[in-house]
DNA sequence: GTGGTCTAGACCACC
DNA sequence: GTGGTCTAGACCACT
């Protein structure tokens, strides 16, 4: 379901982290679903159980998934998480935004570059 | 004229890299003048002079300082100093927009919030 | 496996940078193998820690190597780093060449020259 | 007659000594020309003494001038010097030819690689 | 056990 | 006095 990169730099744990805040947001967990097992999960990936422990708790405190003592943990529902993501994005798109018209760019810089971004993407479609 | 917080999870040496870096760029220290010797900021901030000495490193190799040995560490001229630092905002600006583009947000979304960050920056001044 | 030469006028972490690059360069470590792990390199090379780690972080961003923090340090993979090194080389190369041009020697001297060298490397095998 | 670059990270000397033997194989001292005391290069060029005689004493043990107490130091002649530098040229030269060619480079790569910098140098004369 | 950070204190080259 | 290197030894996060 998911690639563990044992050259990617970062704790094994954020990539897990990363992976499954991916899949949650997209749907591809649907609301509610449950998730694997601790343990299952970790003998198919080949990695500790406790990484994937860490994994899930903090995905437990961001408020992607939810976790039932003796039941397992759960996709949050699709709206919630993509609430609170896209919130998280704009939170360092402000800040980002902030910075670069505090040094000099103008809005519709700005703006021009986002268009050729959208451009881009809608290609790629 | 900087603050180290010993509870902030960064290395010390990445806060005394973002508060320098802070303040070249904003031209607090002028082109070429000279930054604290490293034994100094050590005592001043009370940590080890090697600390000190990491993060002047990382910042020559970023390009925001240049130093001689024998003689100091100095401000890079402001020009370059901006110019890498703006590359470097605009690398996770296109980041950070493509993922909200991704996720469904529109380009005039994002357009209008750029201009009311801008009306709070340029009312404030 | 490599030698320290305590003589030597460069630094320790130079030389020992300079002969991990050479072996992952020829191929003597395989691509995505585990280097020695910092603590046992530096026993064995009889110096400290501390500038094992000095090496392997400046290979690490040089491209030559790359490390996960809890797992050790891996060599990367020879196409990349036969790139980057031959990439260096040719800098070196260009910088030489237009002095000795500039001196007055003709290119058909530097080919001849060069001939002459790849007929003993050839002769070798 | 020579300029120090403050913001260089060689050291002083490195510059003094790059830029004099420039001047003696470029022929702009005149062979058995005298050159400017220490003492009155030190001042023109407002850095210390010590710091000249450096620089004199390692251009006298590469061969580039020659000293003789009491009257001062001298460009040594040209052909002389010349062939000094040529000869440091080619040996990095050979080494550096050596590692590409080792590593797969071909001689009509390289020897290209020489003609299109002739082409660049004599179209800038 | 692995790398990453930090401290304390030493020595050297350069100015 | 300045930066650069090195040592010895400690603590932490990750696996």
């Amino acid at each position: 379901m998911i690639q563990i990169n044992q050259r990617d730099p970062r704790p094994i744990y954020e990539q897990v982290k990363d992976s499954l805040r991916r899949l949650v947001i997209s749907g591809a967990f649907a609301p509610d679903e449950k998730l694997p097992s601790v343990r299952d999960f970790a003998t198919q990936l080949a990695i500790n159980p406790n990484t994937v422990q860490r994994a899930y708790r903090d995905l437990e405190m961001e408020g992607f998934i939810y976790t039932v003592a003796g039941r397992g943990s759960f996709a949050a529902p699709l709206e919630e998480v993509q609430d609170i993501y896209i919130n998280s994005l704009y939170k360092t798109f402000d800040k980002n935004v902030e910075e670069l018209l505090a040094l000099g760019e103008s809005p519709a810089q700005l703006s021009e570059r986002i268009q050729k971004l959208h451009g881009k993407e809608t290609q790629q479609s």
